[in-house]
DNA sequence: TTGTATATTTGATCTGGATCATCGTTCCAA
DNA sequence: TTGGAACGATGATCCAGATCAAATATACAA
């Protein structure tokens, strides 16, 4: 990418997971600092990447986990009718590829949104020092386990939302994971197009486009190309879950 | 339950996973003989459920997870409007509560579609054994691993499918779990209503009927309440997948 | 067996969001 | 700076699936 001159090795910077901001948040969380040094061992820097750049692919061999410490990536796969569908949006603190451990390799790509940068960590030694570090190991199923919580959410998201709903969740989301990440939780840059919001949320470019600007209109938001301001939070957290009335029907057979 | 007049205790039961049928599905899958006797020593049977039981609630504190031993079971959380959301359902040989690690509580309910019965795992001597057994360690990350991928795939199910796509799509997904278990892949019972089938794929009763309707007409299956047969397989699993070109618009910023 | 609640099917109509069609805006490479 | 591609907004129309309404079919308790 035209920095070829640089000459340094980045993956021979040391790491230090106990410097690093995003240490609460991000695999080191509750551990020992005695671990924390053994698991800082294993972990390699990478090469940072730039917008449109990958870290893997759909059906690369599956080798690491990546965790993200800055910038914004999407994760998504192609359909067997050949379309791309996006998984989730992933921000500094989070981890991909822990989906690829079943098959060993790689279920989904993942591309970079906008300059963004990794630690990685080789699986294999990651399994080998949990097998040490019981900390650690129970940090890897708190984790995984609460991926799958994400999901379960997401389900319920794409299911049953309307497109407003879909939205105002998505914001609310974005805005409470930044929140936690020590940023605005009512001011702040949309890292991805307006078409992959809707590829994600199950919507076409023209509805996400719509209902930013009704929103836009009410007040709840407002809206300069990617920056978003969240003018009225309540009633955005609020939008997010249908306040109607219990329609459903019985589904309990208890 | 009216059965209290069994004094034994079924939890006494010996386990023996290297007998059960399920072994190559569920938890032991490439074990070591030695290594799944240690695994048989902390699996507890627990009392069989009626349809209509629940085997936890959300909101329960987590303490085991659960191995379908036959039966089925669906899993489902309430909306904050006050709605039933399915978010799967569970067949011999599938873990269940995984989940709920993170937050040390159950984050759904699950409850028996008909009679079911369970193997109960407690997780902190799981995860004791996993210390000592690196084999069962990597396969808690395949199993973990696995489930996201199939979240991944609902997701893609609800947010781009159209509503005979999801139909069959469910329908072939039932298909080929019972065919793994040993059961005819075209000729099998629905353990779940149409409503919760509904409630599943983001569908109304009336839509999902109406689906089954045409579908039969079209003579790809053969409906008898609940007992499905599958009359074109082929045609079925071609149907999963919207053959439509590619429409989408390059997301890619590549 | 009968009565009642529940599940399922089917028809008629409505509507949220898709699709189609433009047009303005931004970005960026030449 | 300019031309073109990608992005974004908005209007008009369409349609898949929701909603409303009703008629069976089935299960199960008395």
């Amino acid at each position: 990418m035209g920095n070829s001159h640089q000459v340094f090795d980045i993956s021979k910077f040391k790491v230090s997971c106990g410097d690093c901001s995003l240490g609460e948040l991000c695999l080191p969380r509750g551990m020992r600092r005695e671990d924390l040094e053994e698991l800082e061992k294993i972990i390699k820097r990478v090469r940072p990447l730039q917008r449109g750049e990958y870290l893997y692919h759909s059906g690369d061999k599956f080798q690491q986990i990546y965790a993200v410490r800055s910038g914004a990536i999407k994760a998504y796969k192609t359909t067997e009718d050949g379309n791309e569908q996006i998984l989730g949006f992933y921000l500094p603190g989070e981890l991909l590829g822990l989906d690829a451990i079943d098959k060993s390799e790689h279920v989904c790509s993942t591309v970079a949104l906008e300059t963004s940068s990794f630690c990685a960590i080789p699986f294999p030694r990651l399994e080998e020092l949990c097998h040490k570090l019981p900390g650690l190991q129970h940090q890897m199923y708190r984790l995984m386990s609460r991926e799958l919580t994400t999901e379960n959410e997401s389900m319920l998201l794409l299911g049953r939302k309307s497109a407003e709903e879909k939205i105002a969740t998505f914001l609310i989301n974005l805005s409470s994971r930044l929140h936690t990440l020590g940023y605005s939780a009512t001011e702040f840059r949309l890292p991805m197009s307006r078409q992959e919001i809707g590829n994600y949320l199950g919507l076409t470019v023209e509805t996400v486009s719509r209902i930013f600007s009704r929103l836009q209109k009410e007040m709840l938001i407002s809206i300069d190309r990617k920056l978003i301001k969240v003018l009225d939070l309540d009633a955005l957290q609020h939008m997010c879950s249908g306040k109607k009335e219990i329609l459903e029907g019985k589904n309990s057979i208890a």
